[in-house]
DNA sequence: GTATGTGCAAAACCTTTGCAGGTTA
DNA sequence: TAACCTGCAAAGGTTTTGCACATAC
């Protein structure tokens, strides 16, 4: 989904758009390699000098909870986050660190609103290994 | 998989099952509520009262590594510990708290040791949402 | 005897919180 | 103007770490 339109639904469901949380949902949409939070503030550190963490953790979690973004706690230490918001898997590098999208049609999951009589809100599906790149390589050790 | 199965697993792959590695498996052995860290420590403190966290820590990590035992991130805020080690689904309830084991068979990845040329060395099945019970109580407030 | 494990305390880390001041509709 | 948001600093809570002592083979 285009910036334009997630800003249109970000407005329809009632809330301020600060400049602060354009930055941030700009930025996931220029950056898809799931940034941290730390990643996020540092970047924008560099545009509003003054910016906070506890901004930026705000907004992500507003941005999150109007299902325009997507967190991804694959790793324990830190979360990253997704533009893409629609539910799909990620593949965690155990070497390089890498996170890929995975695209899995077939998974029984997808599109189901309960199971087992429970309702489904979110879906985290995370594989964990060593990448198609580290495995050709066998080299690039995580720093 | 019965106790005495893994514990000798544990032996094969080479380790030494000390007293208080040995209390750690069979406490997730007779507790299959997926507890944490903490309620392993504060359990296990009644029989070894100068046990330490890092002690369970240690164990814990051992006992994953082996393949013994899973870990469930499906809290950002603190790791669940599961006997059974196959993989398989989690339902984490929002409104209770309660981590309900799903068993779905027709998942494209469970098997598999591949995907899009990656090596698969675990997964990380979440669901999240209300539980049934939740539903029809509509009560049932997390502390 | 050497490697390995335990216990203790403190550190480390990401994330959250409280509050004063600023901004938005 | 009333509600909401931001920035700052400090707190919070789980997990990790360093080291001395103890234990296992």
């Amino acid at each position: 989904m285009k910036l334009k339109e997630k800003i249109n639904k970000f407005k329809e469901r009632g809330g301020i758009l600060t400049i602060q949380r354009y930055a941030v949902l700009e930025y996931l949409y220029k950056n898809r390699t799931h940034p941290t939070a730390e990643d996020i503030y540092h970047s924008l550190k560099e545009k509003f000098p003054t910016i906070s963490q506890a901004t930026i953790y705000n907004a992500l979690e507003l941005l999150k909870t109007r299902g325009l973004i997507q967190e991804i706690t694959i790793e324990r230490e830190r979360s990253h986050f997704d533009y893409e918001n629609k539910p799909h898997y990620h593949f965690l590098c155990r070497k390089c660190g890498h996170i890929y999208d995975i695209d899995i049609k077939e998974c029984p999951l997808l599109g189901k609103k309960t199971v087992n009589g429970h309702r489904i809100e979110e879906l985290r599906l995370y594989i964990i290994g060593t990448c198609s790149e580290c495995l050709k390589n066998n080299l690039g050790e995580r720093k």
